[in-house]
DNA sequence: CATCTCAATGGTAGCGATACCACGAAAATC
DNA sequence: GATTTTCGTGGTATCGCTACCATTGAGATG
C-alpha cells in the first residue's frame, strides 16, 4: 500500500519495551499517567529506533488533529507576518502546527474555497484575518464546529472569537492629532481593503467640511511606490498639508517623493502613517505612526484558541492597543 | 470519542447517493473512473449533505497526505515570503496544503526539532530553506524517505533537489562592476546568515588587497537601522567608496544615514543591495540591486515536488538566475 | 484480616478513508 | 455466436493510533 519503506510504529516500540501499545501512547500524550522507570524505558525505545509518532493516524483516532489553519491575505505584508509568526510560534510551542492559507486581495471566493479545503484537514482552530466573510464561508464554518478567531478587526458581536482594534477610531485619533496641532488642509491616501478603508473614512469624517484636498485610493497591499504617485498629485501644497497614509510603506513613498520636490517634511507636509514599519522608523525624519503590536495580535489569537481547546471559556473579544508614535514628520504649528 | 457533533462522511453520501462508499470515493479521486451519470448523482448527494472529505483518514488510508512542510528562517523578510506565497498558490491549486515551520536564524537545534515534529504529518514533500542543515536533521529526512527541495542556495551535490543560485558568484559580480565602474574603495555591510555571509565573501575576495574599508557584519535578518547605525562607522568618506549590502533594508538604511549627514550618493558613495525590495526601487536615488526572482524560486520548488510526487524524474538542481540591477545609487566614474 | 481505593497497565474496537481484488455486464474480437 | 477484453461497481481488509473499559496488585482503611 506505500511505496515507501515501512516506518517504525507504536507497535514496534512497544514491542522493543516490553509494554503494550497503548502504553507507548500514554508516555507520548499523558506521561504523567505511566510509572517513571517504565517511561523511560520506552523513551528509550523510542530513541533507539528513531520512532516519530503518525499524526494522522492520532488525530484521525482522536478526533483532534493538532492542525491549525491561518488564513491570511499575503505574507508579504510585514504586518501580517508578524502575527502569522507569532501565532505560529505560540501554537508550535503546545505541539500544535499551522497549515497557512493565501486568500489574497481579490473577490471572496478564493477564502470560500480555501477554507473549504482547509476544513478537510479537520483543523483543531482557525484564524481568519478580518472580519467580512461570505454567507458561505460563514456556513461552512458553523457545520464544522471548530473555534475560530479573527483578528485585525474589532466587531461587537464576532462569529467567534475576534482580538484586534477599532480602524475607525484610528484614523478619528489622527485627525484629532493633527487638528490639535493646528493643521487646517488635509489628505489621505490609502489601499482598498476593508481595513484601511476603514481607517480613512475615521480620518476624513473626523476633519472639518471642505479641508480634505485629496482623498486618494492605492489598491491594496498599499505600496512605496504608490505613495509616491499619489503625493505626486498632492504638490506642490499652497500652506501646511497634513498627510494620512494608511501603511508606513505609502508614507514612506509620499516623503521620498516630496524630499525629491523640495517640499519640507514637516514644514510643508506632514505625515502620519500606520503599522509601525521598519522604514518609517528608518526614514529621515522618521515617520509618526500609528503602531500596533502585530506580534502580540498573533499570539493573543494563539493564547484564545488554545485556551478554548482546553475547555476553558475565555473572552470573545479582546481589544489590542494602538498608539500614536508623533516622530519627526509631524509638528506642532503652534509651538514656536 | 468525538466532542464535536458527528461530521458528515462518505458512507452517508454513499447511502444517499446509492452507491457503495467506494464508488464516492473514486468521484473524488478519479472521476474518469466513474460513469458520469453516477458521478453527478454522487455530486448532487456530495452538495446537499455538505460533504467534506476527511483528509486525516484518506491520508492514513493512502500514505499519501498531501500536505508538504515548508520550513523558512522567518516569514517577515520579503524575499522568503515571496518564495513562500507562490509555493503555496503553486501546491495549493494541486490539492496540497502547506504546514509552515519557523526556524529562526538561531541555533541548528529548532530546525531539528521542528523537522522532527512536522514529519509526524507524513508530509509528501519539504521544503527547506538553505543548504546547512544538521547530521541529525539529515538522518531524519533520510529515515523518512521524502522528497526534499533546497531553496535560496545552489550546491553541486545537494541531498535530494536545490533550487537557487550562487551567492559567492553574486557578491564577485557586484565587486566586478564597482571595478568596472572606477571605484578604488570599498565596504560591506551585511547579515550573518550562510548566504549573506557568502556573497559578503564573494564581494571582498574580488577586491584588491587592503581596498576594503569596512565589512561590517550585522545579525540577520539584515534591516533598515542596522545599515544606517554601519554607515555611521563609514562616514565621512574621503574619496568615493563603493558599498555593498547584503540587503536592500541595509543599503536603504546606508543611504538615509548618507544623506542625513550631506554625503553624496552615488557622488561621494555607491550602494548596491541585494533582493530588489520595494524600499529600494523607492528611494531617492532608486537603489543599484541584485535582483532575483523569489517568487520564481517558490514556483519552482513546487514544479520540482510535484514531478516527483507524480513519479517523474527531474532535474536535482536548478539554476534561478540573478541580475545587477544598476539605477541611480552607483555610476560609472569613468563617464563625463 | 477483609475490604476498599487507586495507580498502572492491557485488550478491543473503532476513527474514515483507500488499496486491492472480485464480479457481472457491455463491448470488442475472431 | 463464442470468447476475450474492457468498464463500472462493490466487498473486505487495513492504515496507525487512541477511547473506553477491564484487570491487576499494592497500599490505605476499618
Amino acid at each position: 500500500m506505500s511505496i515507501r519503506r515501512p516506518q517504525v510504529k507504536l507497535s514496534d516500540v512497544a514491542a522493543a519495551a516490553g509494554v503494550a501499545p497503548m502504553t507507548v501512547s500514554r508516555v507520548l500524550n499523558s506521561p504523567e499517567r505511566v510509572a517513571p522507570d517504565t517511561a523511560e524505558r520506552v523513551r528509550a525505545a523510542i530513541a533507539s529506533l528513531g520512532y516519530v509518532p503518525n499524526l494522522l493516524a492520532g488525530g484521525l483516532s482522536s478526533s483532534r488533529s493538532r492542525i491549525v489553519a491561518a488564513i491570511v491575505p499575503t505574507v508579504a505584508s510585514p504586518i501580517f507576518a508578524a502575527s502569522l509568526a507569532s501565532f505560529t510560534d505560540a501554537l508550535g510551542a503546545a505541539g500544535y502546527h499551522v497549515v497557512l492559507g493565501l486568500s489574497g486581495y481579490g473577490p471572496a471566493e478564493s477564502e470560500e474555497a480555501l477554507v473549504a479545503a482547509i476544513l478537510g484537514r479537520r483543523p483543531d482552530g482557525l484564524l481568519l484575518t478580518g472580519t467580512e466573510h461570505s454567507p458561505i464561508t460563514r456556513r461552512h464554518l458553523a457545520l464544522a464546529g471548530v473555534p475560530v478567531v479573527e483578528i485585525w478587526d474589532l466587531i461587537d458581536n464576532p462569529a467567534d472569537m475576534v482580538v484586534g482594534f477599532d480602524h475607525r477610531a484610528v484614523g478619528q485619533a489622527v485627525a484629532a492629532m493633527f487638528l490639535r496641532q493646528g493643521y487646517r488642509r488635509f489628505a489621505a491616501i490609502g489601499a482598498d481593503d476593508p481595513r484601511a478603508v476603514a481607517r480613512r473614512r475615521g480620518f476624513t469624517d473626523a476633519l472639518p467640511t471642505g479641508s480634505l484636498l485629496l482623498d486618494h485610493v492605492l489598491s491594496a497591499p498599499a505600496s512605496m511606490q504608490g505613495g509616491r504617485d499619489a503625493m505626486a498629485r498632492l504638490l506642490p501644497p499652497g500652506e501646511p498639508i497634513a498627510l494620512f497614509c494608511s501603511s508606513d510603506a505609502a508614507a514612506a513613498g509620499a516623503m521620498i517623493e516630496a524630499a525629491s520636490r523640495g517640499v519640507a517634511v514637516p514644514g510643508d507636509l506632514a505625515v502620519c502613517g500606520f503599522g509601525d514599519l521598519e522604514v518609517g522608523r528608518a526614514m529621515n525624519p522618521p515617520i509618526s505612526t500609528v503602531s500596533v503590536d502585530g506580534a502580540e495580535i498573533g499570539r493573543t489569537a494563539a493564547r484564545c484558541l488554545l485556551g478554548r481547546l482546553a475547555g476553558q471559556e475565555g473572552p470573545r473579544r479582546i481589544a489590542i492597543p494602538f498608539r500614536i508614535e508623533e516622530r519627526g514628520s509631524t509638528r506642532n504649528l503652534r509651538d514656536p
